[in-house]
DNA sequence: CCTTCCGTTAGGCTC
DNA sequence: GAGCCTAGCGGAAGG
């Protein structure tokens, strides 16, 4: 197929909001806000209908060079050679793909309303501790959650302890940093104005930093493990009684 | 083409460790770190030779299921659809593409053996200023580039300016952040402990984010603009000098 | 519009 | 191997 039909078929592509994968041997070349040159070698261009644009080489997860969607595409032959430059204005940055030879270029219009369902998010991780608060102790109450603490923010959950103890519970769905601590510790002394009682602090996390365990330690934040897998297990489990409710 | 040739296709070009583009409806199963569910929809899936393996839907830059490289692939047909597993152990994640129509599939064996050069990064950014340290100021005199601040880390640049001050210089490619301000300020109070002369403070970036101008000011940390885009240019202009010599 | 924070962050580098 | 930091981060949520 000679050059000028590959750039028909893209062009042909792009009208159709079509997604389009191209095959073949080719530079690269980025510029804006850095800028970066691929010499010559085998990869894939993709173009999304929505003006996305990623080239593939044959190893590893990421793109070598990408250009996010509502880019402006361009598609022609010079001198004998394919070229696809993709434009953004805000940041301006052009991505520019030479090719010298072609495998094969596909088209397809692409279908795909589905919702995408991820699990375990820092949310999950709170209805779950909700559900089971002894992943906080035995005896832990919750009592509100996403509590306003004056302009500090919200509680992840705010509840009392067996022996009557204000609790302010922080999550992560990661390590826990020294930030968190000092949020966390911000909740408590807000709690403590509006109060007149300081609460326990916990932080239930996967665990914490080890930039952040002297803070921990020194102002006595307490920290409990827990996972965001742990959390989706206990929600399935949950369902799965629901059903029977 | 029935789903045994696709599924034997797949196999072939896995053996071979070629990439492998198959276009089609499928839904999407991953669970791991987290978990996550695809209802049916057309999309790409793309295999690559390390085993990598990621799921674009039509639309968006980022894939919305990958698995890294190294994965275990496997192929299969069950009740008439095609099925591809990648697996990994640590940490142990699954993810599952069940195929319910196939539009195409395609292998290559792919050449790319072509060097990838990224320009400004902050590696560059200091570079540059090295061979140009009027972009600090006039008369600024680099001394050590990476020189250690006590445990705090690695100063960017320690040098004097023209009155003899000594200069701590924090470079940053984007937006410094209090955090940034922070880290300047360990570096700062470390060599004024070494050396017994506290040194100038200087954030060198294209700029600073709005919430850490008041931590600029207040410890008397100045700032100078330097963006990656102007050091890229005075690199590539030094490159040209080197030609010479 | 801007800023801030999260991510199955990935990937690189140091200890 | 584990911890830590950067990214052309991208994307979402909040102001």
């Amino acid at each position: 197929m000679d050059l000028n039909k590959i750039a028909e078929k893209i062009k042909a592509g792009l009208r159709a909001k079509e997604v389009i994968i191209v095959v073949g041997s080719m530079e690269v070349f980025y510029e804006g806000r850095a800028s970066s040159t691929l010499g010559a070698g085998e990869r894939l261009l993709i173009i999304k209908e929505d003006g996305s644009v990623l080239v593939h080489r044959p190893r590893g997860y990421e793109p070598v060079n990408w250009q996010p969607p509502d880019s402006k595409i361009e598609v022609g032959v010079d001198e004998g050679r394919l070229v696809v430059e993709a434009r953004r204005v805000r940041p301006r940055e052009v991505l520019k793909a030479v090719f010298t030879d072609v495998k094969a270029v596909l088209s397809f219009k692409l279908h795909d309303e589905a919702e995408f369902a991820m699990y375990a998010t820092e949310e999950d991780m709170k209805r779950a501790i909700l559900m089971e608060p002894t992943l906080i102790e035995d005896g832990f109450k919750p009592m509100e959650s996403e509590r306003r603490a004056g302009d500090s923010g919200f509680i992840d959950i705010f509840g009392v302890d067996r022996e009557g103890n204000l609790v302010v519970v922080e999550i992560k769905r990661r390590n826990a940093t020294s930030e968190d601590i000092r949020q966390l510790l911000r909740y408590v002394e807000s709690v403590e104005r509006e109060l007149g009682r300081r609460p326990r602090a916990i932080i239930a996390a996967p665990g914490v930093q080890r930039s952040a365990m002297r803070e921990l330690a020194s102002h006595r934040v307490e920290f409990r493990c827990v996972t965001p897998r742990r959390c989706a297990e206990i929600l399935k489990r949950g369902q799965g009684l629901e059903r029977f409710l």
